[in-house]
DNA sequence: ATCAAAAGCAAAACCGGTTTTGCTATTTGT
DNA sequence: ACAAATAGCAAAACCGGTTTTGCTTTTGAT
């Protein structure tokens, strides 16, 4: 039922309607007895204005995109689920969409997103949305990024300390004594996976030690990562602590490391925290980013700036800590 | 930019536009010579149409709403990657929502849903939402149930097999030699919960042995599920095999059996396959749900549904795998 | 040469709301 | 008692599209 049609119901004109029903009864000069009687009958009904109309007369969604890598992730996972949930709070919804780090998909989904008329977009950018990322920001879009940056880029960002967290979580293997420290990561561009690098290389050349590094594939579907994995300690027997640079990257290696069966001669520390990883044995001691600490100041940044388009470009950084378990070295 | 500013320029009119654009210039009859130029125009301003006001015209957001109830558990979330990719097969993006399991948080979102004018609802429903799925229903819009019915309600509906596979899952158990099996699980009247549990009481019966049932609760944040494990373990001694009703419940049985430094003792099998599980030692078994199948035939069920309205309910049963690890017993 | 059919498009109506404008009837002020 | 102010609302314009209708002009057939 339309607003239309309960204006014909009442006598009345649409847009007597619509003041009542937006509680401008008063500023539209409407006596009391006109908007009771509205009032009732729109309750008598069950009515709900259609919110597509709603947000073509007035220009605002109420919807916000958010853009991630991947929605299954147990990283992006629990921070769209936070975002969701304080979003909900200034009455936002979401509309969702995995990359699978796919540049050309990402670029699609973007601009479904804006034909869609969200009012915000929240995005884990892929490594090479530099061209969309400033069409959004020259047309002024509420936009926070998160994860990643680009490069050489103004804009919105939370993040947190990438290279700093991953210095503590190599020196940590170091002070455990571990002498030949190998790092498994993607070859990807993505700046936080270079400040992750850049960490590991750095605590190393300032110890004058010499670098162990595997870069595997997770897009392509030939790769087989543990399987790379595997090859490369088996190549490399003198490396007994390993440093994962993210979450997945750390299950590819503890397959590799069960395959071999060599679990109890390596230190590890992964970036991310996964819920089991404090059940296995040897235990694996991780960098825990904040998720929920992460996801709020996301929707804080968003929500500013959708109240104060003017406002200048923020940025973020959460803290990351350290989560030592001490494996039965 | 829109359409009418598009007409002025060019001077056509707006329904001349309206119609090249949506590839019906044929039919609409406009020359190919205007056709053409409006074309050009087009590419040139790289003009996207706004899909609200497309929307509001046509009736289709092309907007699938998706209630899961959290997006960051580790079977709604892969479920949602895969659901968000089939969808776009068919060119609908996603609106989704967290429930956490709570009834009148599901019928504001389902409601917002709708207000939004999604063109379809997928729904993993809580206990109490019978009312909101009748008016769906009623109002004959495309509906897909999943992981959970809605008891003693004909709709569309994608599941498993829970009972078969939970006795499959305890009869497995018993014939590992466990003489004493418990089950862990939810305080909840979810039907695929009660088949589970069904499931487990029934093999049980048949072998004339004596339930050791636990109902933890993770909804309220006062309840601490492993805690409430651990005792029920320590006073429990004899129980010598473990059945967990779903992925989140087997991770805390796992924590308080590491509390208890008792894993050695007992015969482990879960409902969900976690990708950390084939990790732990001694291994887990599990009944894994197959997402990417369970997620075709969730779109495939809404899509027909979409093109035929008429179309009668359907149900389909994707059948689940035992993953048997062997423990060291 | 004449008339019907078809081509080519403009205009208008519609989707369901919001917001501004403008008209009439009643108050208020003097 | 009469003008000005205000109350109360209807009507219209607008958001940005789609779709139907209807008006000219051209083409084809006889």
């Amino acid at each position: 039922m339309s607003i239309s049609e309960i204006a014909k119901h009442l006598n009345v004109s649409k847009s007597t309607v619509s003041l009542v029903i937006n509680g401008k009864a008063e500023e539209g000069r409407i006596s009391k007895a006109s908007a009771q009687r509205i009032r009732d009958y729109i309750e008598e009904i069950g009515y709900k204005p259609n919110a597509l109309a709603k947000s073509l007369a007035t220009g605002k969604s109420r919807t916000i995109g958010l853009v991630v890598e991947n929605i299954g992730d147990s990283f992006f996972g629990p921070i769209a689920l936070h975002i969701e949930e304080y979003l909900r709070k200034h009455e936002y919804q979401v509309l969702y969409s995995s990359t699978m780090g796919d540049n050309k998909l990402a670029a699609e989904i973007v601009q479904t997103m804006l034909d869609k008329q969200v009012d915000g977009i929240i995005l884990a950018p892929t490594d090479a949305m530099g061209a969309e990322v400033e069409r959004m920001l020259k047309n002024n879009l509420p936009l926070v990024l998160f994860d990643r940056k680009i490069p050489n880029l103004q804009t919105n960002y939370v993040g947190t300390d990438n290279y700093e967290a991953s210095r503590q979580a190599v020196e940590h293997l170091l002070q455990q004594g571990y002498k030949n420290i190998g790092m498994v990561t993607i070859d990807s561009q993505q700046p936080q996976m270079q400040d992750r690098l850049r960490a590991y290389r750095d605590v190393l050349a300032e110890n004058r030690l010499e670098e162990q590094l595997l870069y595997t594939s997770f897009l392509d579907r030939r790769g087989n990562p543990v399987k790379a994995i595997t090859t490369w300690l088996r190549k490399n027997p003198q490396i007994d602590g390993l440093f994962f640079s993210t979450n997945y990257v750390c299950v590819a290696g503890l397959k590799a490391i069960r395959t071999l069966d060599r679990e109890h001669v390596l230190g590890l520390i992964t970036f991310d925290d996964l819920e089991m990883l404090e059940l296995m044995r040897p235990q694996i001691s991780c960098i825990r980013q904040p998720l929920e600490k992460i996801a709020k100041a996301i929707v804080h940044m968003l929500i500013e700036q959708l109240n104060d388009s003017g406002k200048s470009f923020d940025e973020k950084i959460i803290k990351s800590s350290i989560q030592i378990r001490e494996s039965s070295l």
